[in-house]
DNA sequence: CCCTATTTTGACAGCTACTCTCATTTCATG
DNA sequence: CATGAAATGAGAGTAGCTGTCAAAATAGGG
């Protein structure tokens, strides 16, 4: 049974001592992620209802909103954004901090595009066309920009409250939005991580005549 | 008739010579955001519906969609925005654009300070409450970027769709929304356009030692 | 002033995301 | 296996939003 399972959203997520209930759990929450997707693509995002969702995954509708808050959740996971803060906490305490951005989220590409390259193009596409899909991936930028505030803030002897913190770290994290919408609209052409290099200048240094 | 209008939403619209049906549109409009503005003021957002906005302007709720097409854009008007570049196309070309940026900015906040310092107040409130509202004040500030991108790219001598534009214009923009959250979090205590001053100066130097 | 063409409006039906409640089923544990 | 807890499904309800169509208001000319 566990065999047929069709294309897996995550990669093989640690299965070991669960109880039956918490793997049946990870099942429903992953055929509910894969039959969004698949039917995203089959149909486009507006046109998949919550109900076709359900049907595929063998869920009742109810459960789909059990598991996600709204449909843009079911595509935007968001489960990397805790492991972020982590590894920027993880980084040498001496690097500039700006190189530890850089890093954490060159791993972060490499890893979206080693692991699941369609999921991550998926991702940037809706993100790039659906209003909505843009609009709750900014809010989760949002708590982004306050999890990398506070490893700043902490960097740099600043207060996490500070405007000039906020203000900052938001200004990251929205440019970097900005990369995946670049990509997205010039059909997955450039590479991300070189987008990634760029989009990183030109916020440590602004559009100096350098950076062409 | 006129004069028992209460509490106009918008500067004294210029009424020349426009047709009884345009100056009806205006009164329409105008009447669906004081009432929205009101009951929001009485009941919070997400407690007033479409239907108690039609109501209370005395318009059919299909009339409010006919001039809104989302219940957050009623509270968003952005009849600012397309004049904000026009401010900075006539700014002299060769004052230092960042400073061109500053100016329209500072403009734009002393404006909606003098004029309707509530409803700037109301804004700023409902933005850091509401998810929706500030999503779709997000979207709006996207379009915004892009056409900041047209001034700096003129300016720069720049391709405005090249990447480096995009992310500078969307890191400012998104580094200028966060001030008006800031404001609305600190109950307003603060000067806007001191917050601005210290925003665009964090965006032009970074988070350099000198900035508090 | 009236007649006609056009625009604006209201009433209504319909769809879908999302919430809440409650009974039923499924798993955990002693 | 029995008992308690958690997960599920079914159903009703709300609200935002879309689309259609007929009625009302306005513009413009005779």
């Amino acid at each position: 049974m566990a065999s047929m399972t069709p294309a897996r959203t995550s990669p093989p997520t640690d299965v070991p001592q669960l109880g039956l209930r918490e793997r049946k759990k990870i099942k429903t929450r992953t055929a509910i992620r894969d039959a969004t997707y698949a039917l995203i693509e089959e149909q486009g995002y507006d046109a998949t209802t919550i109900e076709q969702i359900a049907d595929r995954a063998e869920v009742s509708p109810s459960t789909v909103f059990r598991y996600f808050p709204t449909k843009e959740d079911i595509v935007l996971t968001d489960e990397e954004d805790a492991l972020i803060l982590e590894e920027l906490k993880a980084r040498p305490k001496d690097e500039p901090w700006t190189e530890s951005v850089r890093a954490i989220m060159q791993k972060a590409v490499r890893l979206g595009h080693e692991q699941q390259p369609e999921i991550t193009r998926l991702r940037a596409h809706l993100m790039a066309q659906v209003p909505a899909v843009r609009a709750r991936m900014m809010e989760s930028m949002s708590v982004a920009s306050h999890m990398l505030a506070e490893g700043i803030a902490e960097r740099t002897g600043r207060d996490v409250d500070s405007l000039e913190v906020r203000v900052y770290t938001m200004s990251v994290v929205a440019g970097l939005a900005e990369i995946s919408q670049y990509w997205a609209e010039n059909d997955f052409q450039d590479d991300l991580s070189e987008l990634l290099d760029r989009a990183l200048d030109v916020l440590a240094n602004g559009l100096t005549p350098e950076n062409t």
